[in-house]
RNA sequence: GCCCGGGUGGUGUAGUGGCCCAUCAUAUCACCCUGUCACGGUGAUGACGCGGGUUCAAAUCCCGCCUCGGGCGCCA
């Protein structure tokens, strides 16, 4: 395949190999045409019947849409070809045949719904639509990654096979390890909190979490992909401050790299957030969601603030904002409170306006105080002495968040459902592919 | 976990008790067509999720099952 020729690459002149998939063939009588589909493109492929052997012209015009085909031929330049060139075979050879049902449309013409789309993904991914989608994944990825490093982050990577949760509570998927009850996890979090009191100190993860609750929602998925970041000698503030750098990083990288995938989902007005993200506290929240009178009853202080009030809130604001300063008592034991004011938390969430995005906070990294809040969780501080111990042995002030993965690229890009920006996602429902 | 809504050819749909041996588009098959680019034309094949019930009559109403989507809770 070392003489293959992308479409997009294959100029007037050349005499070329290309190799995709039969889009479609238009067979107009006495002409016909057949477009190969490639990563780069299209390009078109004439056949002048009675210019032609009969045996090239019915290879190539009657393979069915979506085979493999390799064309060999040469380019020439017309301009009533779509592309402004088009190619002249020699030969053409179907290295893998299509069935002629197809089980939904690549080319686009008839829509399918999503459960068929994921069930057929890898016909679904022909599609230049959600091909795109996972382009851009792939650069806010990037993109994340090089930020991290700018902020002297250390990739790391921890087990997703664990003994027990991280903050009880939470359903977790169960498995059985050599005959002992183990889980999947689901977050990162105790793990990169000791890694940052080792020698290095600032760490993120990009990596799978798993959540067992029976949730069904456009926002949720039993498997996603956390982006987290912890780090030692910062507080709460300063991993806000570092948490808009990635996320606004994402933005640019896919502003910069991703034109034309941002052309081909029709985002011609795509934005990079400008300013700082607006810092709320909890009660400024429940105050301004109270305002908005979109609520039947009205939030008062220790309320969770529930969908509905998120996304008044969101349109109040109308783009990313964080929360800050939770009633201790709804934020998870390990989050710090403040020293002065034990029942404000040092938590945060950053919502992306109308769902909640990232979580984070400063963690607690006193033993005794650690150690009270598992208790006063109702969480036995002996089954998580693996991590607790390492609080005795010098644990710095650190602080640090988690990033949706899915949830981040289906805000940037609006999507309606957060399984489009999965390739197989993993739902109450979907457990195949 | 609680609550709502939906399942009709390969795909996407119309249909609210008789006008339905089921509409339209696209795909598929056959024939015609020398510049298509959503090519066009003619014809054909192909479907009511499963089981039970109500009724003279069920895609349509009722019950159960299967399956999918959504809302809330919770969360990333």
């Amino acid at each position: 395949m070392n003489d293959r020729t992308t479409t997009a690459s294959a100029e007037p002149g050349d005499d070329v190999t290309v190799a995709g998939w039969a889009h479609e063939i238009r067979d107009l009588g006495g002409i016909a045409f057949l477009i190969v589909r490639d990563k780069t493109g299209k390009i078109q492929v004439k056949f002048e019947k009675d210019a032609m052997d009969d045996e090239l012209v019915e290879t190539g015009t009657e393979v069915a849409r979506e085979s493999v085909v390799s064309v060999t031929g040469a380019v020439e330049e017309e301009e009533r070809a779509p592309t402004g060139v088009e190619i002249v075979p020699d030969s053409v050879e179907v290295i893998a045949p299509a069935d002629p049902e197809l089980p939904l449309d690549p080319s686009g013409k008839v829509d399918a719904e999503l459960p068929t789309r994921l069930d057929n993904r890898t016909l679904d991914l022909r599609r230049e639509e959600a091909k795109a989608i996972f382009e851009i994944r792939a650069e806010v990825l990037r993109s994340a990654r090089e930020a991290f490093r700018e902020l002297g982050s250390t990739e790391i990577t921890t087990p997703k096979i664990v003994a027990t949760g991280t903050e009880g509570g939470t359903e977790l998927f169960p498995i059985t390890y050599f005959g002992q009850e183990a889980f999947m996890n689901q977050s990162p979090q105790l793990f990169k909190q000791l890694m940052v009191g080792s020698g290095l100190e600032r760490v993120f993860e990009i990596g799978p979490i798993f959540r067992a609750e029976e949730h069904n929602t456009p926002r949720h998925l039993n498997e996603a992909t956390s982006i987290d970041f912890e780090s030692a000698f910062i507080d709460h503030e300063e991993a806000m401050d570092a948490c808009e750098q990635v996320v606004r990083a994402a933005y640019e990288g896919v502003a910069a790299n991703c034109a034309d995938q941002l052309d081909t989902l029709g985002y011609d007005d795509f934005e990079v957030p400008d300013e700082a993200f607006p810092r709320l506290t909890y009660e400024e929240a429940i105050e301004r969601i109270n305002a908005t009178g979109e609520l039947d009853t009205q939030l008062v202080w220790g309320d969770d603030l529930p969908t509905e009030g998120e996304k008044a809130l969101g349109t109040d604001v109308g783009g990313h904002y964080f929360v800050t300063d939770w009633p201790s008592e709804i934020k998870p034991f390990y989050i710090k409170d403040y020293d002065d004011e034990t029942e404000l938390s040092t938590g945060f969430d950053l919502m992306a306006p109308n769902m909640e995005l990232v979580s984070g906070g400063q963690r607690e990294h006193r033993y005794d105080q650690l150690v009270e809040g598992f208790e006063a969780q109702g969480l036995d501080p002996e089954a998580f002495d693996y991590y607790t111990k390492m609080f005795r042995y010098g644990m710095p002030p650190h602080a640090g968040w988690a990033i949706g993965g899915e949830r981040l690229v289906m805000t940037m890009l609006d999507l309606p459902n957060i399984r489009e920006a999965v390739l197989f996602p993993r739902d109450r429902q979907r457990l195949s592919p």
